[in-house]
DNA sequence: CCATATACCTGGCAGC
DNA sequence: TGCTGCCAGGTATATG
């Protein structure tokens, strides 16, 4: 479910809600990847200052720290308005004096973890290594080509990898390589300029748009599971396989790569 | 440094 | 209906 688009509208979603807000509890549920690091109660009392968003980590800035939380591949973020029963996967509630912000994760892929803001929390290392965001000026193509230019793996992979750009993920990877008639097995560095060019384009192209998708179902998109963004988008190739190219009518195709399933039709993305 | 495999965990679905 | 096997939006870590 989350990649950059719906870490986005999640972000959007519950900032203006949260911020300002005084943290009055936090429980834990089941073990998510990493411990949170500290008690809970080193959280307690604390204001949230604001929400930022870095790849698909989201960053609650508070007075002493952050509070790291990553969706994984099946989390979703919900204000739960009271105390409403906490469900079999709800593995945490922060509960403030602004609602309960409340982390739904079933397979548990997810993580929250509090960092003393310093650098060498680990929480902060695992930004450390992250790419660059894409939907900022920092985007530059020059940088962009440089770092492909190093990577013999295929394309598909170093674009999921996110240390050369963060926030693409197995769908808009395919979908990209799509927009920009690449395929996705060609070795990065075998890209020439001028289709670097339109897959820079098409990444942005293609993540603005879902989170602009994703943003006109803002209003319910909390209250009811998190998830409408992505269904209101129709995907070019993704999950088609077999289904007749929407451009050429051509078969799509699906193939493994880095255990990862990949799409793309063969004609419109010949190499 | 780079590329690839592995591990984490649960639910949904196709097929029998 | 129930079982089994496979698949799923991520990514740190280990291994070659």
């Amino acid at each position: 479910m989350p990649e950059l688009p719906e870490v986005e509208v999640t972000r959007l979603s519950f900032a203006s809600r949260i911020s300002g807000a005084r943290v009055l509890a936090m429980h834990m549920g089941k073990p998510l990847r990493w411990p949170l690091g500290v008690a809970p109660s080193v959280v307690v009392g604390q204001t949230v200052l604001q929400v930022r968003r870095r790849g698909k980590y989201l960053l609650l800035d508070m007075e002493r720290g952050v509070l790291l939380l990553h969706l994984g591949m099946s989390g979703s973020l919900n204000f739960a308005t009271s105390q409403a029963p906490a469900g079999k996967h709800d593995h945490m509630d922060l509960i403030t004096t602004q609602g309960v912000l409340r982390l739904h994760d079933p397979r548990r892929f997810g993580a929250v973890v509090w960092s003393e803001s310093q650098d060498h929390e680990p929480a902060l290392k695992l930004l450390g290594r992250l790419g660059m965001e894409p939907l900022t000026d920092g985007f530059e193509l020059s940088a962009f080509q440089q770092g492909l230019k190093k990577r013999q793996a295929p394309i598909k992979q170093v674009l999921l990898a996110g240390d050369v750009v963060v926030g693409v993920g197995n769908i808009y990877a395919s979908e990209a390589l799509f927009m920009s008639g690449i395929r996705p097995t060609v070795k990065a560095q075998k890209l020439s300029g001028p289709r670097v060019t339109k897959l820079h384009t098409a990444i942005k192209e293609v993540l603005a748009r879902a989170v602009a998708q994703g943003g006109s179902s803002l209003k319910d998109f909390v209250s009811a599971e998190g998830q409408t963004g992505y269904f209101q988008l129709e995907a070019s190739v993704y999950g088609r396989a077999g289904l007749p190219c929407r451009v050429c009518h051509t078969p799509i195709k699906q193939i493994v790569q880095g255990q990862r399933s990949t799409f793309f039709c063969p004609l419109c993305q010949k190499h």
